[in-house]
RNA sequence: GGGGAUGUAGCUCAGCCGGUUAGAGCGCCUGCCUCACAUGCAGGAGGUCUGCGGUUCAAGUCCGCACAUGCCCACCA
């Protein structure tokens, strides 16, 4: 068959028609209204160093559907889009696009190098807003803003002053990260450590004066060159007689000092320590300790410099291999063994971090961590899941001073100057005019650059404005509502929070939503390297942003990584289909209702749908209509699904809301309710009311489901929304349904279920007898329940379609035959269906068989439960009565399928 | 070394406050091109909820231990 267009829902055609009309419809972009309560979230800028991943679409749809579901929840929603310039990154990217054309970054200068990234940033700045619009976030682009535009600099530049005024911003020559590619310090959150295969080599180190020797073990033998003591432990009795002493150090023949020192472990190695203390940070602090000299043996690029003698100019890992070969000749390494031992890399360049003692800006942290602290037990800040609340902590309480500055050019220079006459510092605005201390009047400008997370820490504010005391940021300050993947928690969120406070006095927003990654099919993280990324932008074309969205969030809890998977996506797209369907079916008859009568009913209110308090609904207006109890089993389900869902969006339960609105729409709503409602409509002449009623009942129904549906399915929603209440306005701005005491019809719900049953009994009636479908029967169902027999005429009127019947009676009593019928009991009705209609004797008492089975294993079970004093007397009434009511139900089924058992085996 | 996560159908995963017969999608099997949809419809098979112990009238759910697999943090040379 091929396939019909028109019944397939195509994305592609509607997707950027849509987005244009959310855009010229201005929806995204909110002004403070002070009649509202303003909902804000800020989006975590996407580096400027290339296309977007599937990590961004989590992300932004994540953001998208909760600010969709305040939006129209009548809060005044702003979502604040932006990029991040990404300093190091992005330095790296365009140095090495230069060196691809030929040009040395070095060469090119600092003013020409700026001009270049500042042109990458407007490529790829607007490249990213062009793929978050394919996905649909409802962000306000005219509030879209640049971590290094001229608000956020200024933003930044006010921060570095106020800190350096309170002293917590300081200069200072301490042991920090080096990176030996990218040639600047790094902070400790971006050294990543990875446990590599190394080596242990024990080194003798004689002792002054004496015959002895010192075995020490080292996995770095080329920071010797280095070494300015030797520790042991206070207490280990071993090498107490030494202690005081000198050793000589090997190849470079100078005597350092033996000292004691509790940071020495006696249980590891040999017990005793070589200490360089500018190229290890735990040696650094024992050097400190001791008055050590700091000899540095490195250049930047991590070669050895002139302090290392003989060695200099060699690479680090030559020098290592050269001094443990000089060692062994002089017969000095006592023995080589393997160690495993973790290794810290650059996050960015994967190269092996240099520890080096250099002049850096500092950020002291202790201060400032504990409003950030305090504020998860005041409430003021809370994650969800609540489970990173610990990871949070736990990097505050361990927290060290931030080493903020960067040895690049792409970022926010640091703006502090230096009397080119005295070296006096000044931190000012602008070049000064005269040196306070010594009246020169040149001064040098601090070449470095600030850590790119020091303008992302301020982010939720600088982006409103701050430190203008804006309208917006008045209004929409602190925000609310932070999203973001669990590996950037210490990166950004913990200092957006310490700056929050310290800036603006309290949290930047109050809620921490923490999402998992994206992991391929195989459960590897995407990655360059490994080529198992998959683009967004690819799935949106084939699938349908909608399709990606629902992909994203359902069926996942909020924190856990997710699987791609390509199935996943297309069962996703199938949903889209489906609802397209649905709704195209019921437009449809609307229409042909419209030209039947004359109106036009898709104009009309829809009635069950808005239920806001002072809206028409009414006892009136239900009972005005021909509402049938299948009427209003399905109002009352999608009323319960509006509590079910406001729910779980409150809890940030997305995937669970979604879950349950797909099985509304699909298990409900179409496989159910729209195929008992379809005789109805196809006999609208027989029964104008009950088709009203129906067709009115469709169409509210599926007003309300596609609100519910709307935050997840923004595009498709609204395609069908506007076809099936064509006023000018967006479904986005509607309001979202609330729940409602009067739509609730328990009842309906338990005749429905009833109902069902029914139907299944007869369509398993059927199989089991191996019943060909192209063979009707006739059905007699025998019920007294007035509730159900009514509920029965839908099955009735349509019971050829729902179970292959040719006829089909509701009746009262017993019928006269029943030896001549195969029953079967459905709570309190029982189906018969004419046994000269059917066939196969033995299928039926297997049948029974199975059913006898299952029913005595139950009424066992509940009995056993009923006859437990514990049970009795501990566990709540409505428990103990449901059972009661179970037990019961089971006994007269079981009954009846025992009669039945009896009379096909007399027939055998 | 510390912290946390995960373990449920063949696969990928849901499962709220402990309480009907543990669910979904995909895959598989059977039958259907039924006038919204074959991106569909009606059915079916498939589970010792990792194991052991505990709390409870009642445990997939809460607690402890064990095992397995990821992850994050950490200065042991």
């Amino acid at each position: 068959m091929s396939q019909n267009l028109e019944t397939t829902y195509n994305p592609k055609e509607i997707e950027p028609r849509l987005y244009d009309k959310w855009l010229k419809g201005k929806y995204f972009h909110p002004e403070p209204d002070l009649s509202k309560k303003p909902f804000t979230t800020v989006m975590p800028p996407p580096n400027i160093t290339g296309r977007l991943h599937m990590g961004h679409a989590l992300d932004n749809t994540i953001q998208d559907i909760i600010i969709r579901y305040k939006r129209m929840q009548g809060f005044d929603t702003l979502w604040v889009p932006g990029t991040d310039h990404a300093a190091i990154s992005t330095e790296v990217k365009v140095t090495n696009a230069l060196k691809e054309e030929g040009i040395d970054k070095k060469e090119l200068g600092r003013e020409k190098f700026l001009e270049r990234t500042w042109k990458w940033k407007e490529e790829y700045a607007g490249a990213i807003e062009d793929q978050l619009k394919k996905l649909g976030v409802s962000c306000d682009w005219d509030r879209e803003r640049f971590t290094m535009d001229e608000g956020c600099s200024k933003a930044v530049e006010e921060v570095f002053f106020h800190l350096y005024d309170k002293g917590y911003m300081y200069r200072g020559s301490r042991i920090i990260n080096w990176c030996p590619v990218c040639k600047t310090s790094l902070s400790d959150a971006e050294v990543e450590h990875e446990d590599q295969d190394g080596h242990f080599w024990h080194i003798k180190y004689p002792i002054a004066g004496t015959e002895d020797f010192l075995e020490i073990a080292t996995t770095r033998p080329e920071t010797m060159l280095g070494d300015t003591a030797v520790a042991v432990h206070p207490d280990d009795e071993r090498y107490a007689k030494y202690v005081g002493k000198k050793a000589i150090l090997p190849l470079v023949n100078k005597e350092i000092p033996i000292i004691a020192d509790s940071y020495v472990d006696m249980e590891f190695g040999t017990g005793a320590v070589k200490i360089t203390p500018a190229h290890d940070p735990n040696d650094f602090e024992v050097g400190k300790r001791h008055d050590l000299e700091e000899i540095n043996i490195m250049n930047d690029d991590a070669t050895i410099n002139e302090n290392g003698g003989i060695y200099a100019g060699l690479d680090r890992y030559k020098a290592r291999e050269r001094i443990v070969k000089d060692l062994e000749e002089q017969g000095l390494l006592v023995k080589i063994e393997p160690h495993m031992h973790s290794v810290g890399v650059h996050d960015r360049c994967h190269t092996t971090v240099e520890p080096l003692i250099k002049q850096q800006w500092f950020v002291k942290m202790d201060e400032m961590a504990k409003p950030a602290i305090d504020a998860i037990e005041k409430g003021e800040l809370r994650f969800v899941p609540e489970r990173f609340t610990k990871i949070y902590l736990h990097w505050l309480y361990n927290i060290k001073d931030w080493c903020v500055s960067r040895q690049i050019w792409w970022g926010h220079r640091i703006p502090a100057y230096y009397c080119e006459n005295c070296g006096e510092l000044i931190v000012a605005k602008k070049t000064p005019e005269v040196c306070p201390k010594c009246g020169c009047k040149h001064f040098t400008q601090d070449e470095d650059t600030l850590d790119t997370w020091f303008s992302s820490a301020l982010w939720p504010f600088s982006t409103l404005g701050w430190p203008v005391e804006t309208e917006d940021l008045k209004y929409y300050y602190p925000t609310n509502v932070l999203v973001t993947g669990y590996d950037i928690i210490f990166f950004w969120v913990i200092r957006m929070v310490f700056s929050g406070y310290e800036q603006t006095g309290v949290a930047p927003f109050d809620t921490v939503v923490i999402h998992g990654l994206v992991r391929d099919e195989l459960g590897r993280k995407m990655s360059k390297s490994l080529g198992n990324g998959v683009d967004p932008l690819d799935m949106i074309d084939q699938f349908g942003a909608d399709a990606l969205r629902m992909f994203l969030v359902q069926g996942n809890a909020a924190g856990n990584d997710i699987r791609f998977s390509d199935k996943g996506l297309i069962a996703c797209r199938n949903f889209a289909n489906k609802v397209w369907n649905a709704s195209r079916f019921i437009i449809m008859n609307l229409d042909n209702a419209d030209l039947n009568t004359g109106t036009d009913s898709r104009t009309a209110d829809t009635k069950y749908e808005d239920t806001e308090p002072d809206s028409h609904i009414s006892e009136n207006a239900l009972a005005l209509e021909k509402l049938s109890d299948i009427d209003a089993w399905i109002i009352s389900a999608s009323n319960n699904l509006v509590r079910e869902v406001t729910d779980n969006m409150e809890k940030f339960e997305m995937g669970i809301a979604l879950q349950k609105i797909y099985d509304f729409i699909w298990d409900e709503f179409c496989d159910w309710y729209i195929e008992l409602a379809k005789y109805r409509i196809y006999h609208a002449d027989e029964d104008k009311e009950s088709a009203a009623a129906a067709l009115s009942t469709l169409r509210s129904v599926l007003a309300k489901a596609l609100k519910l549906l709307h935050p997840f399915l923004p595009f498709i929603s609204e395609a069908i929304y506007e076809k099936l209440v064509p006023k000018d306005e967006s479904l986005m701005i509607t309001k979202w349904p609330q729940y409602s005491e009067k739509l609730s019809f328990p009842e309906s719900e338990d005749v429905l279920e009833h109902l069902k049953e029914i139907v299944r009994g007869i369509r398993n009636i059927r199989r089991d007898m191996n019943v060909p479908v192209g063979r009707k029967a006739t059905v007699t169902v025998v019920s007294k329940d007035k509730a159900l027999c009514e509920a029965l005429r839908a099955i009735e009127v349509n019971a050829h379609a729902l179970c292959q019947a040719n006829a089909f009676v509701i009746v009262e009593n017993e019928p006269e035959n029943p030896d001549d019928l195969v029953a079967l009991a459905v709570k309190d009705a029982v189906i018969y269906m004419p046994l000269a209609e059917l066939v196969d004797f033995e299928q039926e008492i297997a049948r029974l068989s199975k059913e006898e089975e299952r029913l005595t294993k139950e009424i066992g079970r509940a009995k056993g439960m009923l006859s437990n004093e514990q049970f009795l007397n501990k566990a709540p009434a409505d428990k103990v009565q449901a059972e009661r009511d179970k037990l019961a139900s089971y006994e007269t089924m079981l009954t009846q399928i025992k009669e039945e058992l009896d009379k096909w085996k007399k027939k055998l």
